[in-house]
DNA sequence: ATGGCTGACGCTGTCAGA
């Protein structure tokens, strides 16, 4: 089963390339952020042709997430419940779509598109640290224990300097800061693995380029867009990868595609394996 | 790179992204 994310920058502007690497590259489920429409212009119908089923949680202009899936997608949560909002006072802001989750093939997809955060010492980096702060608590409220979770999406952070071009000129700064970084991992609370490092552990792999300073050209990317597996998830992976064709094409999103190759549902057989 | 690109909105400029 492939499960793949991409941040599209616009579903709208991209819905060709969506199309054309859907069926090119045979993906079970693909996790979708920055839509940027609401949902009644979400362009279902392309997808519903191709035999997927979709969930949307989107808004005018800004962020919005999907789920593409060629499996049933049973029992959706869009956003975050009001009591955890209430718990980082994030209720007073507004409502932004961020996190779809939804139960696929006895697998918990939960698709983020966290935010940038501007600026260290913006108004904006305070959102996108309680931002994550709700990212941990609804984990925690899953039961990472007894539940099978694929936690993907843009997450807005390189988690180590290695995720970096040129770590050296973004020290501290902003997708690369020690507190964005550490939240992070206390969010993933040592029980989601970063499954493209098990299988890459090398630099030089990004999956954004910006579109200024001709950095798809120079290759000066960031490795931004992940995808995270508990553990037993991650011991059916069989491969991770980046695919940087869509990056390459004509008005293509800043963004390339990150897909993980799971046996999913897991089989007796590769359980024996381990016991 | 002094965000020097891109998309949305909606109108020829402004906001936001990363």
């Amino acid at each position: 089963m492939l499960v793949a994310t991409w941040n599209v920058n616009s579903i709208r502007s991209r819905i060709d390339h969506v199309k054309e690497w859907l069926m090119t590259n045979n993906v079970d489920i693909l996790c979708l952020q920055e839509t940027k429409t609401e949902d009644q212009f979400f362009p279902v119908e392309v997808f519903s042709k191709l035999g997927y089923n979709i969930c949307i949680s989107g808004q005018k202009s800004y962020n919005g997430v999907a789920i593409i899936s060629r499996f049933p997608i049973n029992d959706i949560e869009i956003g975050f419940d009001q009591v955890i909002k209430e718990s980082t006072n994030l209720s007073a802001l507004s409502d932004q779509k961020r996190i779809i989750s939804a139960e696929i093939n006895e697998l918990r997809i939960i698709n983020v598109y966290v935010p940038n955060g501007s600026s260290i010492n913006s108004d904006k980096f305070i959102y996108k640290q309680k931002w994550i702060e709700c990212l941990k608590t609804h984990l925690q409220k899953i039961h990472l224990d007894h539940t099978s979770i694929c936690l993907l999406g843009d997450f807005n952070i390189a988690p180590e300097d290695r995720d970096i071009h040129t770590p050296s000129k973004y020290i501290e700064s902003i997708m690369a800061s020690s507190t964005e970084r550490e939240l992070l991992k206390d969010a993933l609370g040592g029980k989601l693995e970063d499954v493209f490092r098990i299988f890459e552990p090398g630099e030089q792999n990004w999956s954004w380029w910006d579109y200024r300073h001709s950095a798809w050209e120079r290759d000066k990317g960031w490795r931004i867009d992940h995808i995270y597996l508990t553990e037993d998830v991650l011991r059916c992976a069989n491969s991770c990868w980046i695919d940087k064709e869509p990056r390459s094409r004509e008005k293509p999103s800043d963004h390339a595609p990150v897909v993980v190759d799971i046996n999913w549902p897991p089989s007796d057989i590769e359980n024996e394996f381990f016991f």
